[in-house]
DNA sequence: ACCTGAACACCGTTCAAGT
DNA sequence: ACCTGAACACCGTTCAAGT
């Protein structure tokens, strides 16, 4: 429910007015077209004239669902995590001991940003001053409400895990604190995998799955059973790709 | 001596005309202009114009040292790189086992963020496309120079480590993978830290030292032994700000 | 050779007029 | 009530003139 009302999924749509759902549709349309435009010609040159001459509306229309330039950034990180959040239930269901299922979350959180590098890329930048300073307080308000259910569902993995013995919290360790690090991991990897690729230490690792090493130093550390001595969780990884993400790398690959 | 170069701090500064000192020393002016701005009124109000009329410099002698405003957030990520490998060196020898000597290493990164957030902060934001598609390449350059510096001396950590060892490398690990994981895991941490407090599982946690126990997931699913359950970390942690920072901490600690 | 600041250009943002 | 796009304002960037 919490859900729903966050992800403004809820079958109550009807109750909208038409205005409102037309609303919602057209901007996510223009997020599209922003999007477009960064793949197209990089951050660096999005602007909101372009925009606007890419959608069918104008300036004027542009702010009224943008109020500045970074509220645009918030918008489309809304949008990623958005997106992220189904790859990430679909995690809770797969087949396999609790730490597969959080490593199969992970699997898709890689594929999201490996699929929609240019959203992932939003959720990253807007966790920097210049947009948390200037986005509309709703738009950040909302922003914080997807992670809190993120982080909801990272408390459902720990809870898998300790209901089936394979985690034990250590005194002094909250759910919270296995939530946070497995996002502070996540947020680190993927950031200096997209934006530090010149520095050798990432380049000499490029093909070997970074992710799933630093997750397995992390889950080894809290101690998550099966540690990564007893188990092999590249396997685990590639069943993720191929039976929960089959369809997102089928994707990726037409793609290439 | 790759590092005097990367660094320019080389003894033969008397070989450089005095107007490249000047130069350097002008530069380092503006940046701490920039910083007061942004310290005063945020990331956001920060401009060329408040730089030059803050300085007794024109603007056209700012652009004279960089080329865009996204230059001068690369050159404020190098200044705190430059600032943070002497924290960085002095950890090597604190007096501990190798890992303690690791930790002490990010007691001293941490507490430069603490110090300095808004060149910390700069050093996140230089990650971050708008930044690295618009600064000058040569800036670019010389933020990878540094850090594969800071990468060459995370690699002196962990030779240590073998060298006693605390840690041994399993089959297909590298040194580039516990630099990068721990790298990672700083950065991660760091961002999140300072740009989601809102979210709940960061701020519930405000009052543990969640830098320390990341770091300790980490280390103990490295192995690099003692294990944080055979050992006090939190002690080393404290005897890095006394014994290593205590200046920092008095500085610190002064400005409150 | 370098510094200056006026001028320019780009683009974020607003708002009076239109529908 | 909402959309439009011209107008405005801010600010990044340049460059002719000055020293």
């Amino acid at each position: 429910m919490l859900e729903q009302a966050v992800l403004n999924l809820s079958s109550d749509d009807t109750t909208l007015s038409r205005k409102q759902v037309a609303m919602r549709e057209r901007e996510s349309e223009l997020l599209d077209i922003a999007c477009g435009i960064v793949a197209r010609e990089g951050f660096a040159q999005l602007n909101m004239d372009k925009v606007a001459a890419a959608s069918p509306y104008s300036k004027g229309t542009i702010y009224n669902h943008f109020n500045s330039k970074e509220d645009l950034f918030a918008a489309l990180a809304i949008q990623a995590l958005g997106k992220k959040i189904p790859l990430f239930k679909r995690a809770l269901d797969f087949e396999g001991t609790s730490r597969e299922k959080l490593i199969a979350m992970h699997t898709g959180m890689h594929l999201f940003s490996k699929l929609s590098p240019i959203l992932a890329m939003c959720a990253l930048v807007s966790r920097t001053p210049a947009v948390t300073e200037k986005s509309a307080p709703e738009r950040l308000e909302k922003l914080n409400a997807l992670e809190e259910l993120v982080v909801s569902f990272g408390d459902k993995f720990i809870e898998l895990g300790q209901r089936s013995g394979d985690l034990t919290l250590a005194p002094g360790i909250t759910s919270d604190s296995i939530v946070f690090a497995n996002w502070a991991m996540a947020f680190g990897t993927s950031s200096l995998v997209n934006n530090a690729t010149q520095s050798s230490c990432v380049s000499r690792q490029l093909s070997t799955n970074i992710v799933l090493q630093n997750l397995n130093f992390l889950l080894d550390g809290m101690h998550w059973a099966p540690l990564s001595c007893d188990f092999d969780y590249q396997k685990t990884w590639e069943r993720a790709e191929k039976d929960l993400y089959g369809k997102e790398i089928a994707l990726l690959e037409s793609q290439s």
